[in-house]
DNA sequence: ACACATTTGTGCAAAAAAGCACAAATCCTC
DNA sequence: GAGGATTTGTGCTTTTTTGCACAAATGTGT
């Protein structure tokens, strides 16, 4: 599991889904896509669990906690249960997505095909280097690649108020993503997935989710050792 | 729950540290190389605890696991501690990485200067796309690049023997992922980092780590729409 | 209509993880 | 060297997550 988040929701009328659960939703909505494009009307509890790794006790329990859409005796219908899962994580509405920090990283996010195909939008760039402000780069995975301009980080607040991004990407050297972190906050953003090697601090009902890819490194290399002996 | 601490390194049987522990070691780790840059001597476990973004109990029972390397009433030696988890984490080791998917985010990985900098090292480039086998990519971030020959999938045996490599990188699209994931298994990959956005069955003995960045996202639209209610 | 084969939904138990609180160990001052 | 101030290490409690087993609900065939 790559990070936490730290969240603050107050409502009392939600009925609480665990962390671990929503952890899971979203590979349970790749597999019904999948499942749907291949044009398979029905699926068990069994196959799905099964096609995301998990055991069919589990992804039974995950999905009650949204309602009871199964049917006993029979399954789950693909597209209706698709649905469901988009519509309890917010993918019908289309998430503006700000990058910054333009390195070969935010390159490669902002070319990724996976997000424009589930309602994320990468709708402006944002770099402090003097070389790259001003210069276009392509956006989005074949079929509609749109280019983009990289703005300047003073102009942050701006781009932020004018695209209407809610969702922050952090993809800029460890030493200036604290300082990235808090200009984002203090624009409004609230959801910051952060790829910076370091811990962002953030104020309650600020969410981050960290991913680390050198600490997935080292995870592997840990049991690696231990197999070794 | 023995809290053995044997002086000799390799005491037959290890003290099976969790795994909610091992994911936490690398910030740890991280942290307490940024104090050591800066030429700190002494961390306390609030301190650290505080960078890493965990609270202080944690901290000191998962470093409790490692051994008892603080001081009651002074606290961690920054430089022995860090060695300490260095060397149960297996970075003393030069782990060499083959990374199989050339394509935007295959190439930012070869990039990315965090590996190199924690006994990661990029030993081979293969992908499937015949105008990108033979072309020369630049690995690793500033300091000391070097250019890797990208070869063709159909060489990935040879290429995981030649070159040795213990750890498995997939960037390739969803769809060849498990093809991929099954051919490194059989050349003897044992450990795997899978950045394809879908769930790789392998056989037992072998590790699995999956980045998904759209789920990333997901995960934090799902936390965001409930605060806007 | 009725027995039967499936498969979901869920109460309960087990395991894992996180949090609390304090004794034990160390340092510092006088 | 005694006493006070810290700070670790850890037993115990609480919460979260996972796993098991089966009743309830549905479809099927005779």
């Amino acid at each position: 599991m790559p990070s936490k988040v730290s969240s603050s929701s107050k409502d009392g009328n939600s009925p609480k889904i665990s962390e671990a659960t929503v952890s899971r939703l979203p590979a349970y909505y790749r597999a019904l896509s999948q499942l749907a494009d291949a044009a398979q009307v029905r699926v068990s509890s069994e196959e799905l669990a099964a096609l995301t790794g998990v055991s069919s006790a589990m992804l039974r329990k995950d999905l009650s906690h949204l309602g009871s859409y199964g049917t006993r005796g029979v399954g789950y219908e693909v597209e209706f249960l698709r649905y469901q899962i988009s519509r309890e994580m917010g993918l019908n509405h289309d998430w503006s997505v700000v990058i910054v920090g333009v390195g070969n990283l935010g390159r490669a996010l902002a070319h990724y095909g996976g997000f424009g195909s589930r309602g994320f939008r990468v709708v402006a760039l944002v770099d402090a280097d003097q070389t790259l402000i001003g210069t276009k780069v392509k956006c989005g995975a074949e079929g509609k690649t749109v280019e983009l301009l990289v703005h300047a980080l003073s102009d942050l607040e701006d781009v932020i108020k004018e695209t209407n991004a809610r969702l922050g990407v952090v993809a800029t050297p460890a030493d200036s993503a604290q300082v990235v972190s808090d200009r984002l906050v203090k624009a409004g953003i609230r959801s910051i997935l952060n790829f910076a090697p370091v811990h962002l601090s953030v104020p309650e009902g600020v969410d981050v989710r960290k991913v680390d890819l050198a600490s997935e490194l080292q995870i592997l290399a840990f049991h690696e050792q231990r197999k070794a002996v």
